[in-house]
RNA sequence: GGAAAGGUAGCUCAGCCGGUUAGAGCACGGCACUCAUAAUGCCGGGGUCGAGGGUUCGAGUCCCUCCCUUUCCA
């Protein structure tokens, strides 16, 4: 029972927002965790930005940005959709951190001293225009087999067989359309093939409890192939230029992201540690006595698509790497998320967006307890229907559940001024509670929701039945059978909150409104409370809403048409008013040739001598610039530092009296006033492109 | 090509180590009730458990072959 969790899900790419896919892998990681947590264990529950690698360093070139801007953007997005979707981490880092960095050379230095780690030279095609080594994702050609045009350097699209990129008919770089051209460099290779290696990890998969049995399968058949199927050593290098961590005493050579990034669930347990939360969460321990102590459990939510770096490389860098790293207690996979039966595309805007998911207004609970509904403990996809959605929630939550508190609450307020008197006797009614919190716990433990939403559910239709047999409503109408009213409803409301805290875990908010709001408690529910009987109730306000179609529908419609509609309103005046003095319409090039980027006011203070000037400095991410903002009238420098607005980048510097203007800031104005300086929605970062 | 998982009512799924007329929810039809944001309760129709073969007293459940779906092969 001492034993303490250490809980993480896998780390997201920090090339872009979230999607559904990694919701659903936190809701399910934080259903368990809230589980844990209300039968009285002690869980740290941590996330992180996996912030290195080739696209990300692309991508930010691509946008003239930094990577650490374009990663500072991506993770300043994150905090709305996991608020929103009531997901509980304890602490969300980076891997492109000081942590991250320390305790990846830690564990290198570690393996290298094990005789685990070795270099050699290796060919690889190398584009000579942008000067880097070309990952094979990076080179396209003509299929060897099929002859098909622009296929990738791993595989064919068309024909599906594998190759090596050096197989390619006419290799060209995807970057720069140069022809590659093979060049050698020295690369360092972790020995996973190492026999201690293989027989340490048959040993840690044979562990009942630390993978599903699928996943060893799985495992075993890598660890075990032979000839060209045979485990090969793993090439954790990568030359430079890499956006990434340096390997110590190796100039110019970087780790492979895949190699530190798991490592960011360590940095981001450090970094909780460090910065106090642990304490605060009753962990008095340092970071490495925790990481080291027998009792705790190191636990990884994953997707299946990953098994093999967190089943053969994760838990043989640990375990090699020696104390206070340890191989992981348990990693976890679950399927992917299908919508419709259809697997998702980002490509074609299908799958369902959880950043519009929210923004329509749509209860987040519904989705956790949807998925919960149907997830299992195997390794298996879980398909989101759109219909069933509806039936579901409507049916189960709102039906089922959340009625039996509306249908007994009224007359308990009504006729007992919200007293609950159990004639009758709770023995039986705790005996009952008792079962099915065992039942459901056991479900919850084993990682079988939908089990345990089915349990939960047959509960509900059994209090239901009962209420119907004993029909209060013509109780109510005999002031002789009082107590036989007041019976009916306490039971119903007894198990309404048996039922309440055995779906705290799936449904946070609404538990903490029935504790608050219904049962009048001034904490939030546990599971100890499902065994004890409510003793009086407040007025019933209504918990839950049912799902309007009509949101699911434009949750539904692809992206591309309903994103550019919500995030940009069409403005309310009226056009004929702008139409008279509008300036000439331009064309969407020249439009482009605007650089507005967001913008942090880093200061702002007066210029001496000049009556409508401030002097702002603007924090752009990258670079700050200093910029003179006719905006005295309207603002108080004090309370412009810290706010982002919107800057013209581009604008050719401009000498003036008082210094040099490096650009300038938006604001509007008009007949009704002005300046009113622009600002961008929450979630825009320093350096963001407007466009 | 090799391998894995799956194919059970219209839909989403449950069926543990083989055992009596194959289950749930939703949807559908009928009835009841009116406390509850038309929610709830009762009754009912609906499945040759992917196909074929085998083992067995007995198979959705075990074995073999085939078909289909999905995924993995660094």
């Amino acid at each position: 029972m001492s034993e303490t969790f250490f809980v993480t899900t896998a780390l997201p790419y920090a090339n872009g927002p979230f999607h559904i896919g990694h919701i659903m892998e936190y809701i399910q990681a934080d259903i368990w965790v809230r589980f844990e947590r209300l039968q009285g264990r002690r869980v740290h529950f941590v996330g992180a930005d996996d912030a290195h690698g080739a696209p990300i360093m692309l991508k930010a070139e691509a946008e003239h940005v930094s990577p650490e801007a374009l990663v500072a953007r991506i993770a300043a997005g994150r905090g709305r959709y996991l608020e929103g979707f009531h997901i509980g981490f304890d602490h969300w880092h980076s891997t492109h951190s000081s942590e991250n960095t320390a305790l990846s050379q830690d564990i290198y230095r570690r393996l290298k001293a094990a005789g685990l780690i070795y270099s050699k030279p290796i060919e690889q095609f190398f584009d000579p225009v942008k000067g880097m080594f070309l990952a094979d994702r990076y080179i396209k050609g003509e299929c060897p087999k099929c002859h098909a045009k622009d296929q990738y350097g791993d595989a064919c699209e068309v024909c599906g067989s594998v190759y090596a990129p050096t197989e390619l008919i006419e290799p060209y770089s995807a970057l720069t359309g140069a022809q590659p051209v093979l060049r050698t460099s020295e690369h360092f290779f972790f020995r996973l093939s190492d026999p201690l290696c293989v027989e340490f990890l048959q040993e840690w998969l044979a562990v009942a409890g630390h993978v599903q049995p699928q996943v060893a399968n799985k495992a075993r058949e890598w660890l075990s192939g032979k000839a060209e199927q045979a485990l090969g050593d793993w090439d954790i290098s990568r030359d430079a230029p890499y956006f990434g961590i340096p390997i110590p005493d190796a100039p110019g050579k970087f780790f492979y992201v895949w190699l530190d990034a798991p490592i960011g669930y360590l940095a981001a347990l450090k970094s909780y540690f460090d910065s106090g939360k642990a304490r605060a969460n009753g962990e008095t321990r340092s970071f490495e006595a925790f990481l080291g102590a027998p009792d705790t459990r190191q636990v990884h939510f994953i997707g299946k698509d990953i098994i093999y770096f967190h089943t053969l490389f994760w838990p043989a860098m640990l375990h090699f790497a020696g104390a206070p790293y340890r191989a992981p207690d348990n990693v976890h996979v679950h399927g992917f998320i299908t919508v419709s039966g259809e697997k998702m595309s980002k490509s074609r805007g299908t799958g369902i967006s959880p950043l519009r998911y929210l923004e329509l207004g749509m209860n987040p609970e519904w989705l956790r307890y949807y998925i919960a509904a149907k997830l299992n403990a195997a390794v298996e996809d879980l398909d989101f229907n759109p219909a069933d959605f509806i039936a579901r929630i409507n049916s189960d939550l709102i039906g089922k559940y959340v009625n039996i508190a509306s249908r007994a609450a009224s007359f308990i307020t009504r006729h007992f001024a919200g007293v609950l008197e159990y004639p009758s006797g709770t023995e039986e009614l705790t005996l009952r509670a008792r079962e099915l919190l065992e039942q459901v716990r056991s479900s919850y433990a084993a990682r079988e929701f939908g089990r345990a939403m089915r349990e939960i559910m047959a509960f509900a239709d059994r209090l239901n039945q009962e209420f119907d047999a004993r029909q209060p409503w013509v109780l109510a109408k005999d002031p002789a059978r009082r107590e036989a009213l007041q019976d009916s409803c306490a039971r119903a409301l007894y198990g309404f909150k048996t039922l309440t805290c055995l779906l705290a875990p799936v449904l946070p908010a609404v538990a903490e409104r029935a504790a608050r709001e219904l049962f009048g408690l001034d904490r939030a529910l546990t599971f100890a409370d499902a065994l004890a009987p409510p003793r009086r109730v407040n007025p019933y306000q209504h918990l839950m809403t049912r799902v309007d179609p009509k949101q699911l529908d434009a949750l539904l419609e692809p992206q591309e048409k309903t994103v550019s509609e919500t995030s940009a309103p069409p403005a309310p005046t009226p056009p004929a008013a702008i139409a008279t003095d509008a300036p000439a319409t331009i064309s969407i090039d020249q439009f482009k040739q605007i650089d507005l980027r967001v913008a942090r006011i880093a200061a702002a203070e007066q210029v001496a001598g000049a009556d409508k000037l401030l002097r702002l400095t603007l924090d752009l991410g990258t670079e700050t610039r200093t910029v003179f903002a006719g905006i005295k009238s309207a603002y108080d420098p004090a309370a412009l530092v810290g706010r982002l607005t919107v800057m013209v980048a581009n604008l050719a510097p401009r000498k003036m009296k008082f210094g040099v203007s490096e650009g300038m800031v938006l604001a509007a104005s008009g007949p009704a006033g002005g300046p009113f300086l622009l600002t961008p929605d929450v979630g825009a970062a320093p350096g963001m492109r407007i466009s």
